[in-house]
DNA sequence: ATCATTCATCGTAATATTGCAATAAATAGA
DNA sequence: TCTATTTATTGCAATATTACGATGAATGAT
């Protein structure tokens, strides 16, 4: 159906899924990357960066936008792109909460072949 | 077109990009949540957990296994599923590294409106 | 051997994502 | 005003994802 049935998870579990699912794409990856190394950039260098036109620049930077990652302010004819850090903070420790509460204890309860 | 264009980005990009893409969705959370938190598992118990079908938990079992994050081994009949200790401490640190070799300086040189 | 249980796979429908050409909107400069 | 530049939006084609019913494979029990 290609249709996510979120209704059957938590919030937080759907919040972790929507923000990993939009890390979840290597040119997105690149901006942010990017992003952080210039810490000054706009849309149009990354379409010379990275080699992908620029509609589809433009398509990846909402996406990042629509989860608060980075924000955009006009510098004349062109846009400022940055990432916003307290929203970076947030998401850094949710991932870091995800994969530090979750660490796996295995004790080997399950069988003699198992884990 | 549907087709990400991976030959674009570095090996890095692709692979941090893959496994985010993995838990970018509710289910698959839920699945690892369960596993850590019973520490053994078989797949029946996620389907009446879940309260997706069995085919729908099987297919997203098979995208953990695929970036090895979980592994099954067969019990009798059922499965049992646990998570992959040291592919869990290595994509930990993935994205660990990734949020701290990002984090923004944000020394305001683009505009007085800016960031 | 037969049957029940458990999980994987196949096939399919509905929806989402990716990417780009064409176009629109907005601003700066001549 | 007209033009160039930059980014957003629209529309579309190709592919991917999500979900599930039907079916298959494997094991344990009767």
């Amino acid at each position: 159906m290609g249709l996510t049935k979120t209704n059957l998870f938590t919030d937080k579990q759907n919040e972790f899924a929507d923000v990993a699912k939009v890390l979840g794409h290597p040119a997105r990856i690149a901006i942010l990357q990017h992003l952080a190394k210039m810490n000054t950039c706009i849309c149009n260098h990354l379409v010379t960066e990275l080699g992908l036109a620029q509609p589809t620049i433009s398509q990846h930077l909402r996406e990042l936008k629509q989860i608060g990652l980075i924000k955009g302010s006009i510098e004349g004819t062109s846009i400022c792109y940055c990432i916003e850090p307290i929203v970076w903070e947030h998401y850094k420790k949710l991932f870091a909460e995800f994969f530090e509460t979750l660490t796996p204890i295995n004790n080997n309860n399950c069988g003699p072949d198992c884990c």
